[in-house]
This record gives C-alpha cells, structure tokens and sequence, in this order.
DNA sequence: TCCGCGGCTTGACCTGAATCAAGGTATGCC
DNA sequence: GGCATACCTTGATTCAGGTCAAGCCGCGGA
C-alpha cells in the first residue's frame, strides 16, 4: 500500500513522527493521508483540510490533549507519541479505554454525547492535528472519500472497543495486546518484533482489565517459555506465532 | 423530544412494532425518524429514503439477517422484535456483542472490514429495515441531517461496545444490564418497570461475560433483597433506584 | 398421557486471578 | 551523595465467580 511506503521513508523508527507537510504533501502521518493519496484530490480540497486543521503540541507526559466533560468540537490525529484515553469512575477506580499511536484519530467516540467522554491523556512528547469537527463534516458532504474516511474510522473504533469484551484469560490478553502492539507499528513501517511500551504496567493492566501484578506475572512467564524478551518497557518478540497462537481468540474472529 | 411522544403514540406497548409509514410520514420506528421530524426534511428527499429502503421480514427466532463473513452492503434499522448480535470465536466459544431493541442501527461495525463481523439473530419475530449502504452514504453528502446522524450512530456505538470492558462485578454487570435495558425501553415509549427478556439466560451470561449460573444466583439474590422480581423471562423492576446506584460505575461515567 | 429436551435453578467444590505485603530498582530533586 | 517517589516484581493468601453435578420446570410431539 503507497501510503505504508511513504510512511516507511519518512518515519524514524525510533520516535514515531511524521514530516509538517506542505500544500501538495499533507502530513504523512494524518488521518487522511490515505485518502489524499488514493483519490488524488485537487488541490483546493487540500487546502481546505489546511484551512480546517491546526498542529498542536507537543504535549508533554501526563498533559491533557481534552478532559472528560469537556463540550465536543474537535477529533484528534495523533501525529507523534503515544496517547492514553482513560476514564476515572464515580467512585474512583480508573479505566484505560486505549492506547492511540501516531496516525490514528481521537475524540470520535465524543460525537454522541456531544462532550468528550474521557481523558486523553499524552505518554511521551505528544503532537497531534486538530480537525474542527463541524468543519470537517461540511467538507466530509463535499469529499466522499473524506466521508467515507470517517465511516470507516469510527466502524473501526466499535470494533476495537469490543475486542477485549468476552471473558479472556490473563495470557490471552497480554498476548492479544502485545501481537496487536506489534501489528500497528508494523502497519505504520516501524520495527514490529522490538517495542517500547510507553505506558506503565498499572495501564495496561487496566486496560486489560487485570491487575498489575497479573501483568508482571504474565509476562515473566511469557519470557521464561521463550516467547519474549522483557527488559523494563522494553519488549522484544521472539516467537510471535505462537504468541499469536494464544492470542487468536481475541484477535482472529 | 417529539419523536418521543410520537413513538409513545403508535407504539403498541406488548409488541414493539411501528406503522409502516407511507410517502408523508416515514416509519416512526424508523432509525432516521429523528432526522426526517426535527429536520423539516423535503418531499423529495423523504422519496429518496424510500426508494432506498426495503422492508424485509418477519423473521422467526432463530433466524439470521445476516451473517459473519458476509460480504458488507447494507445496515439494518431493527423495527419489530430484538435482535441479537454474536460471533463464535476460533475454539467455539460463543460471545454476544449486543441486543437490538425496535429503532437501533444494526452493522455499522461492518463498514470497516467491509464484511460482517458477527452474526445477527432474531430472538423473536423480527422487522427490519435494509438500507444499501452505498445509496445512503450517497444520501448523506446531500443531505447533512442524515450524514449527522450517521456518525452520531457510529459515536454512540464505540461508547456502547467500551460500557463493559472494565473489570466490574456480577452485580453491577446485572444491574447494568437492567437499568439499561429498561432505559431503551423507556426512551421509545414503553413500559419501563415491566422487562420481558426475549433472549436466554445463557445469552444475558455471555453477553455480560459471566457464567449462565451466575445470572440466575443474582437475579435470585436481587429478588431476596426486593429490588426486582423475577418470574421466568419476566423481570419487574421494583427498586430502581438501588439498581441504579449498583449499577452507576457502569452506566454513569 | 408420557417422554424427551432445552432452559433454568441450586448446591458443592475448585481455581484463576485479585489482594495483601514486602522488597527491589530507577529517576529526579535538593 | 542522599532522599523521596513512582514503578515494578515476587511470594503468600484469599475470594468471586467458574465448573461440575443434579434436579426441576414447561413445552412440543407421539
């Protein structure tokens, strides 16, 4: 696919950020770098996603990008970094909803409820586009592949939020989440066996809904059968069939 | 909201099903019902809708509207009867993604993979109606209303997929299971404290991740302790404060 | 009427993972 | 350097809920 090359060229692997873009060459690393590319839009509609679009950042760790509560108006393109959407109950228990790497985009899940239904909140040095979401439905009725775009990124988005439903063992999740890790870097041209988690165990934990002490564990157990290579937040998958062996059930349905 | 009352009118509160609209007032059951009332939408605009649209059904419990695999043409707005959603992953085992009450979406979580990625069973006699996808997409660059709406069913999806990823208890899964079942309900104008549940112990079980036994011990034990009464696929909601507050973490974040 | 079957409930037991507790390691700040 | 803090790991113990087993109920068919 054009656009994983493009990505592959311009990407450093070892901090995922992408080019500013001019006129002709939007950011690689945006949302609709696809689209651009593929429909081969003239030049006015990609000035009019210039127009619409502002860079924001960089945000440093622990920095809000937008705070639960907060009046929608805008979705987000993660350009660099890594970004964590989480939520805080009523009664204080935290709930990681995802991890968001450059290219993909935030805040859609904040058009229903017309406010944004979590905190997102930035890992490391964070950089994303904003898309004034009113002006990009105005342009999305004019661009269809903008539109269709969008179809696509929030089908995708009901997807991924239903993949750890269903009563997972602790190794099928720590499998399915690494083997997927592995999976969106490799599609964004990054070394996909050798990751940096930028998140703490107590997030993934979270996410994974089991306790940090279940995620060490796991992954201990992962690297004395040979699977990976644990090293702090650095991991390196050694025999990634078979970890995506125990992750099937999760990702391959 | 209008719609609301208008629901509350035609509705016929034993059997959900809406009148079968004609060229001047489309199915109020109708997922884009919202959008044709409030909009003031035009005639011919209401035409195209209908040309679009194809009444299909009834479907007997048991039978599929569509099924995993299958090649992506079209969503389906649920009109009479449930439906439910739920694929069987690699090793068998079966996992519920969700039931559809009269006036829902259903397969928008196909756009992306451009294919089905569960399976859709009537629990019930089931209506729908068939939008081709395409047309509609086409639709919604000249009409706003509809692509609004669209992603405004897309957003609320994602938010609906992500209600019970979070490690929550038996407890608050019921009640959650409950309180939301009776605020859709609620929200198109039918009994809210009286439930007929059309879908199996088993199913609530897998949907909500915990085992079919568990379901009966806490319904039992809800019942014991006077917030619900059960009687076979008849639940009664008595307490619906107290559920509430069981269920709040879930349902209120 | 009886039988068979699927769905539901209840009790007894077991287990995966949570919780509790303690200690180790890295990093930043004074 | 020395300290504080946040993060991570490991072991011991506990428990929510799963699994297994048995029996009940309601319904359709012969």
């Amino acid at each position: 696919m054009a656009y994983d090359d493009i990505a592959r060229k311009h990407f450093a692997p070892s901090h995922p950020i992408s080019d500013d873009g001019d006129e002709h060459h939007f950011c690689n690393s945006c949302a609709f770098g696809a689209v651009c590319i593929a429909g081969g839009i003239d030049k006015s509609a990609l000035n009019e996603l210039h127009c619409l679009v502002e860079h924001s950042g960089p945000y440093q760790a622990g920095e809000k990008i937008f705070r639960n509560g907060e009046r929608f108006g805008a979705v987000f393109a993660v350009r660099a970094g890594t970004v964590k959407t989480q939520l805080v109950d009523i009664d204080g228990r935290e709930l990681v909803l995802g991890f968001h790497l450059p290219g993909e985009l935030i805040g859609l899940n904040a058009i229903h409820p017309d406010a944004y239904p979590c905190d997102a909140v930035a890992l490391d040095a964070v950089e994303v586009c904003r898309f004034s979401f009113p002006a990009l439905a105005t342009l999305a009725t004019r661009m269809p592949g903008i539109q269709q775009e969008l179809f696509r990124r929030l089908s995708r988005d009901i997807g991924n939020a239903a993949l750890l439903a269903g009563d997972y063992s602790a190794d099928e999740r720590l499998a399915a989440f690494l083997i997927g890790l592995s999976q969106r870097y490799a599609e964004r041209g990054f070394p996909a066996d050798t990751l940096h988690l930028t998140m703490a165990r107590g997030d993934i934990a979270n996410y994974l809904c089991v306790a940090a002490e279940t995620v060490s564990r796991v992954l201990r157990r992962f690297q004395d059968h040979g699977l990976i290579h644990v090293d702090g937040r650095n991991v390196s998958i050694v025999k990634s069939a078979e970890l995506f062996t125990i992750a099937r059930p999760i990702l391959q349905r």
